[in-house]
DNA sequence: ACGCGGATGGCCT
DNA sequence: GGCCATCCGCGTA
């Protein structure tokens, strides 16, 4: 896989953590009408399948929880709150229920819209540091819930440089009420 | 630099 | 009816 290329299918196809933890470095990255908007993958939280308590495949499939299973590579987004969308990469077989939440991304193409989204960000670093700001910088919402993250979509994570072991800490996931112990949260330490 | 609670709506029980 | 894989602003230091 090139440097910029969509990552395959074979990537996503494995348990959730390995996945969240290589997606770090990776750039997601929307094709959009009103420009092109990117950036680095620095933040990411695995849900396991349907015998992890915090994941919303736990409850089965239903209506929302649907693109969840999904074949590996699927964007499966959820609305939440009241307000807000997060995005998440859908991991191993189709039919099984993992994937790997996005929580976290740097800027990179495209900052001047992400700033007209998300106007409260008094920052840069604001501009997407939260899985809700993602999906609002980003432009993603409901449309986007099935899409295939692998190529052929206008919604695509491409392969971008590696982040080593020690830029890299693990620690429980964010914001669950259940399983909270489980360290399945994944995040780029090093500034930069 | 924290901690807390309100906003807000879809969906499961 | 109540629960959310959140965000933001306001309150105390």
């Amino acid at each position: 896989m090139r440097l910029g290329g969509p990552l395959p299918p074979a990537f996503y196809d494995r348990d959730a953590a390995a996945v969240a933890r290589d997606l770090l470095g990776a750039v997601l990255r929307h094709d959009s009408d009103e420009g092109v908007i990117s950036g680095r993958i620095v933040e990411t939280e695995a849900y396991l399948g349907p015998h992890d308590p915090a994941s919303h495949s736990a409850v089965g499939r239903t209506a929302r929880t649907w693109h969840m299973f999904g074949p590996p590579g699927t964007a499966y987004v959820y609305f939440i709150y009241g307000m807000h969308w997060c995005v998440n990469a859908v991991t191993r077989e189709e039919g099984y229920g993992s994937a790997v939440l996005i929580r976290a991304v740097q800027p990179l193409e495209g900052v001047p819209l992400m700033r007209r989204r998300r106007l409260r960000a008094r920052s840069d670093r604001d501009l997407a540091n939260g899985p809700g700001k993602v999906c609002a910088a980003f432009g993603i919402t409901r449309a986007h819930d099935g899409l295939l993250l692998t190529g052929g979509s206008r919604l695509t994570i491409g392969a971008g440089e590696t982040v080593c072991d020690d830029a890299v800490a693990v620690t429980p996931r964010i914001g669950i009420r259940k399983a909270v112990e489980w360290p399945l949260r994944f995040v780029v330490t090093a500034a930069r």
